[in-house]
DNA sequence: CAAGGTAGTAAGATTCTCTGACTAATGTCC
DNA sequence: GGACATTAGTCAGAGAATCTTACTACCTTG
């Protein structure tokens, strides 16, 4: 009780503070590499998209935000070559956003920071507690995603 | 190839889903409790105002906007009661944003949902590696908050 | 096929956020 | 002490993100 404590900070506020870290380090990067026009929130969607495309109201729900803003951002990854809507077999009503090469080079270099700042984490924490951070979010997502295993398989 | 096998999420978005539970979840509380004119913009910058009363250009850091944004922020949470400016003592150009009565009521509803929360997250995870999760989070911080430990002491 | 639900779009307002330019107070360096 | 750079904060205006309400087209179920 004397020396400089270390103040409470809640688990929210920790996380908010890694997570915008990362994606600092990330839009940083893709501005740095010619995809100047990218931002935070059209990231937010892309990154969501899944190998075999996604639907927009799958996107708006795993981003949280409406449909209507996560049309919005589609509309300008998809203007800005990032993206494409293809028809859904499936559903005539839904189409499927898929990503296009623009956007596959984006991944690419997206993926290149992801997996340096999780490699620098690494250092920091060493790698037992890296790991343990890891499985630990993933079983915290259980109960704080409400997306977790019940998009579409 | 074959199973539902988890797919690889990277630590950003693992704290994002996490940040982003508890942040709707005490939003949720506070515009049930009457403070309605309460949004995750002022959220962000209000829970960052130390006991003694921050700066604006701090609270502009530490929430990571412009202190335009900042102050645009605080001017709307001074109006709706939840902070009050003083002059700064020690620094005539500055003044020390203060959390006034409302914002303490705020502070007291914030406060009892984030305790709530984090016994969830405790009651799913384990007290053992909920434990674990704030202290690697915390570690984790020394590297990923840029304002951390620069603060006015 | 009719009724109700789902996927997505349209229009418009509000909120958030930034850039650029500015004032006033402080700190620095001779 | 005075010139100059720096720092705290504000003003003005534009752009981005987000929401609510309302709508069309398609699907599902009986």
């Amino acid at each position: 009780m004397t020396g400089p404590e270390e103040q409470y900070v809640n688990l929210g506020l920790l996380m908010f503070v890694g997570y915008r870290s990362m994606e600092s380090r990330v839009l940083e990067a893709l501005h740095e590499s010619g995809f100047e026009d990218m931002s935070a929130a059209k990231a937010r969607v892309f990154e969501r998209i899944g190998a075999q495309g996604t639907r927009l109201t799958d996107l708006a729900e795993q981003a949280q935000v409406t449909k209507q803003t996560a049309g919005s951002l589609v509309d300008q990854l998809e203007q800005a070559g990032y993206v494409e809507r293809r028809p859904d077999p499936s559903d005539a009503r839904a189409r499927l956003i898929c990503i296009a090469e623009r956007g596959l080079a984006a991944v690419q270099v997206a993926a290149g920071v992801v997996a340096q700042v999780e490699e620098e984490w690494t250092q920091h924490l060493g790698e037992r507690d890296a790991r343990h951070l890891r499985r630990i979010l993933t079983r915290l997502r259980e109960t704080t995603d409400p997306y977790w295993r019940s998009g579409p398989g």
